[in-house]
DNA sequence: TCTCAATGTGAGAGGTTCACACATTAGAGT
DNA sequence: ACTCTAATGTGTGAACCTCTCACATTGAGA
């Protein structure tokens, strides 16, 4: 053992969020854990707790580049005219993302996970709700741009968490489930202004 | 110990179903155990393994029982002429419900466990996204309301599941938030028509 | 060069799920 | 009334898990 390596690894911490990410796509949240990761990069089951307080604290971090990882990707969409559109394009965007890496999507609003104890995941999520609020307001003639962008965010969010739990495959067909983001949104941006 | 009780419990399953929520209501989907059902009422650790294959399926009888719940809730609710006030009906109902046991009500969409194992599962919430497609079809003029109720269970759900998560709570003050549901569906409802 | 703070290890306490052999008993058939 | 069998509960134990603690190692600064 740790030849190749030396006794110290050097990059451990982020060794060990990158197993995280991977476990938990892989086997889910509750499939993945700490002796599991610390094994796959190939260091003592007790070692990861110098870098995390805890196995809740491992899959914080993994949330947590989630959620950079969806700011980001709605930083990078083009930018819309139509109110309607807008919100269509963010919407199918949130389903996609959701759809990539169900396991992690669904860790990143775990209940399971305190965040006013992870107050880094908090702020993030916060940063997310500014996008969305961000992008609406270049098209949206309203003071209310808050509200609003909760509101889409719900929508969005509620589709996706739909999906990719399995609960709308039985009613639609596959083909419609792409849709649903897109029409939900565009009937509540009908409604809106 | 079986004082009170002789060597059967006589309604263990039923027993083990009550403490499963309470202990899902207490300490959540990840602080239930098996083990601490069995304490909770009186019988040795393997006792469950009589009635439910393993821990998953605990918590998918827990789920089911709250499907169940859903419906009946959704069912007895009175009915309204207004397609608007319809839908804000519903998803201030399901916002609502999920607040009342966050716990279980993550524990009945958690990706954990496997829908297509549970088909009793599947078959209730196809039932719940039967009576939202009732409920509609009473006072929506279009011959689509399968997808419409797909859209609008998406949009309560959305609602629902920020809001339990802790995640609109920084966003918006408390009062807003059980006004989310009943404007997200507001403005879907008008852009439906 | 020396030292010490950071990082990794090994052992272990206490918890968990679940399988398996065994004990008990309700109730169906006679 | 009497058996016997299937259903249900028990106890033990293997194989995991999380997390703690004393100890080993080493890179980087004084």
């Amino acid at each position: 053992m740790m030849s190749e390596r030396g006794y110290h690894h050097g990059d451990l911490r982020n060794a060990l969020l990158v197993a995280t990410t991977e476990l938990v796509r892989e086997h889910g949240a509750r499939g993945f854990s700490v002796s599991e990761a610390a094994r796959r990069v190939g260091v003592s089951s007790s070692a990861p707790y110098r870098h995390f307080p805890d196995r809740d604290a491992m899959l914080a971090a993994a949330a947590l580049t989630g959620f950079r990882e969806l700011e980001e990707r709605f930083a990078s969409l083009p930018a819309l005219k139509a109110f309607t559109d807008t919100a269509a394009q963010i919407a199918t965007e949130y389903l996609r993302f959701a759809r990539e890496d169900p396991a992690r999507f669904e860790v990143m609003f775990a209940h399971g996970i305190d965040k006013t104890k992870h107050q880094d995941l908090l702020r993030q999520t916060f940063r997310v709700q500014e996008r969305f609020e961000a992008t609406l307001s270049r098209c949206l003639r309203s003071a209310e741009t808050t509200p609003r962008a909760a509101e889409l965010w719900s929508l969005a969010h509620g589709v996706a968490a739909l999906a990719t739990g399995g609960n709308v495959q039985h009613i639609l067909p596959e083909a419609r489930i792409s849709a649903l983001a897109d029409s939900t949104a565009r009937a509540w941006a009908r409604g809106v202004q």
